[in-house]
DNA sequence: GAAATAGATGTTATATTATAACATAATTGA
DNA sequence: TCAATTATGTTATAATATAACATCTATTTC
């Protein structure tokens, strides 16, 4: 949300999650790693992969391109944040223990992005594919228009 | 299909097609936009903007990157093709008359697209948004895979 | 614990995708 | 016809992303 009244703790949870998650899976959460999660969780707002540089030079002298894409790539590869196709742009994964499909609510005036998961959409994408004899690797499903708060 | 055994009939609908809408609308299908758009119906594959371009240079010397983007926005625009964002990629649209949502059913091996309405995943998707409050502008919905075809 | 290895980061360069800005040409319509 | 609009030509550059190689750090193996 926008008004998330305690984004303090959004960041939190993502990177304390973060951090059992990998250790669970034997991969490492670094330094930098942790700078740049941190940096996407500024808030619930998708961020442009040069915006995030631009953030992470001011705290790390020798950040370049491949520095961000790097940290997006093994970010996106555990499932600590989502890239949002339709813009290019990067946000924090709500919920990257129990990672299934999940879609995108993302609003046109404040840039919030809200991330959701419908068993019916998954069935009836499941079943469109079934109809095409069409075998599914991935789902890229995104919703633009205005949330609650900025219709109000 | 990666198997359309009647292509030239494809490519002669599409821009027959687009020749009648651009009429009705008044708005122009000029040479330039039209070769355009008969590029992107080589196939039902997607293409990218400077593979066009490169394609387009064969038989128009003065073509530059401005050409192409300029003749795609103006085919989007009028709904003669879709932009594919996960990709980064265009593709021609099946059925530019009755437009309403559509999908894609992308495949990984061959890139064929599938073009595909559901009247059931226009309901799903409506209801999410209404569910979170969501006022809906543009669905973006793309999922890869791999298609009949390949799957044999 | 030293050497070997794998993984992460630093660094330079460049590829890919897309648009801004302004000049010129073609078309339309008053 | 000429003024205005729309389309195209042209140059330059912005925005997004990766390749390739060097160096550093952590881990494993002996």
């Amino acid at each position: 949300m926008g008004n998330c009244k305690t984004h303090k703790t959004c960041i939190n949870e993502a990177l304390k999650n973060a951090e059992i998650i990998c250790n669970e899976k034997g991969v490492k959460l670094t330094k930098l790693r942790q700078k740049v999660l941190k940096l996407i969780w500024k808030s619930h707002n998708y961020v442009k992969a040069y915006d995030l540089l631009d953030d992470l030079k001011k705290i790390d002298d020798s950040a370049k391109p491949p520095t961000i894409y790097r940290s997006l790539d093994f970010l996106i590869e555990n499932g600590f944040i989502h890239k949002i196709q339709s813009l290019n742009a990067y946000v924090g994964c709500a919920h990257p223990q129990e990672h299934k499909e999940c879609y995108f609510l993302i609003c046109d005036r404040c840039q919030n992005i809200e991330e959701c998961c419908s068993e019916q959409i998954n069935k009836v994408v499941g079943s469109t594919a079934v109809k095409n004899h069409f075998e599914l690797n991935q789902v890229t499903l995104e919703i633009s228009g205005t949330c609650q708060d900025c219709i109000n």
